[in-house]
DNA sequence: AATTAAAACAAACGCATGTTTCAAACAATC
DNA sequence: GATTGTTTGAAACATGCGTTTGTTTTAATT
């Protein structure tokens, strides 16, 4: 059994649903960039919703268990580290968002991500909300026990804030480039986490005003 | 000059890319939903992405207008006053943008605005971009003037985290609903700028690291 | 070497898209 | 009331789409 084919079309299909959006990118543009027929897409895979399907799975649960395992360590090691806690929310995402394009391509998560939430949608539907939602009410818990004062509106609409910042970073990364006149390279993991880190902190723990 | 089926069109238009996304929204159902002749967008507009360009343009630039107008107002006031700024930053997009579909129609604009940033992508450089970067780069500046302290690069960081605890608000309502287990209304304009200001306010006077 | 399953291929299918065409209906003006 | 310019209308255009088909090539097995 050749998994090479298909593993190509996976590729190629991957950067180009980031790039383009899955509804816009079309299986010539697929097979053409994967260096295969037209019709391999359906042999392997059986129509374009089962590849779709197929690009997500491959990427989206390891990085949830990765998130998962980071902040399972550090309540281990210290359930109020705050900042523990948001690094295991954070960074195994920037990684992959901003991460250039590497040999073997762990592509641009951030760009796949936005599309499963903004194209025309049967996909919401389907299951993968499920796996980035479960992990989010991870992060919730973890966020509660270490700010236990905070009434459960204000928590939910906090940690939904979070998640609009890393979102942002993960996909607008143009947007901070152009808005800085050039001087941010908005591809820094690093940079990038280390300026989250005190902007979220700083957010979830001010004072609640009702 | 009968403007009247234009404007079915524009409207029309409006609700099914904010709905469905540009690329995705054909000519028929546009022409369909404005019970409107599939030629009438090629004769009132020219072209499909004629007919995009008016549907921004009737709505960008009043409500970038209104939000330097209400920034212009509070620095006018007090220059000092960030939770002020913010408001004028934030609170008009979110009228328009988690206002239920209102008579007339000044349908989701952050649903709108999403696509300009996630579609394919010939619009982004075709000059809406620009009327938003420039209404981002006055509230860089008003920020500034309030917190002097900060580094530049810390400045654009924190904008820009900003930007996307707005976006994500607008955009990702069901997820937040799904999150609070429907404990929260994601359309509550109120709600959502009261426990939005605090966030902000005490993200962007974090303590800077470097 | 013969047989068989897996994979790749070119070609066509039916359908939906944006656009164009040209005739009909309408409105306003002289 | 005829004429002119504007707006609608139905039909067809070419193009691109996802999918299917039948055949050929490739690789492994007997």
């Amino acid at each position: 059994m050749n998994q090479e084919t298909k593993t190509r079309i996976l590729d190629a299909a991957e950067r180009l649903f980031a790039q383009d959006g899955i509804k816009a990118t079309s299986l010539r543009a697929i097979t053409e960039a994967a260096a295969a027929n037209l019709a391999a897409v359906n042999y392997h895979f059986g129509s374009k919703e089962a590849l779709v399907h197929a690009v997500y799975g491959r990427r989206l649960k390891p990085l949830n268990e990765r998130r998962l395992r980071m902040l399972d360590e550090t309540i281990a090691a210290d359930p109020n580290d705050l900042a523990g806690i948001l690094r295991a929310f954070a960074l195994p995402m920037l990684e992959t968002a901003l991460q250039p394009p590497q040999e073997g391509s762990p592509v641009n998560i951030g760009s796949l991500l936005v599309r499963l939430y903004t194209e025309p949608a049967p996909l919401l539907e389907r299951g993968f909300n499920e796996v980035m939602a479960c992990t989010a009410a991870r992060f919730v818990d973890a966020v509660h026990h270490v700010l236990p004062h905070l009434p459960e509106r204000v928590l939910y609409w906090r940690v939904h804030f979070c998640v609009g910042c890393l979102a942002h970073t993960m996909n607008a990364r143009q947007i901070l480039s152009a808005l800085s006149h050039g001087i941010i390279d908005p591809n820094n993991v690093e940079q990038a986490f280390t300026q989250m880190l005190p902007f979220l902190k700083a957010g979830l723990t001010a004072p609640s005003e009702a």
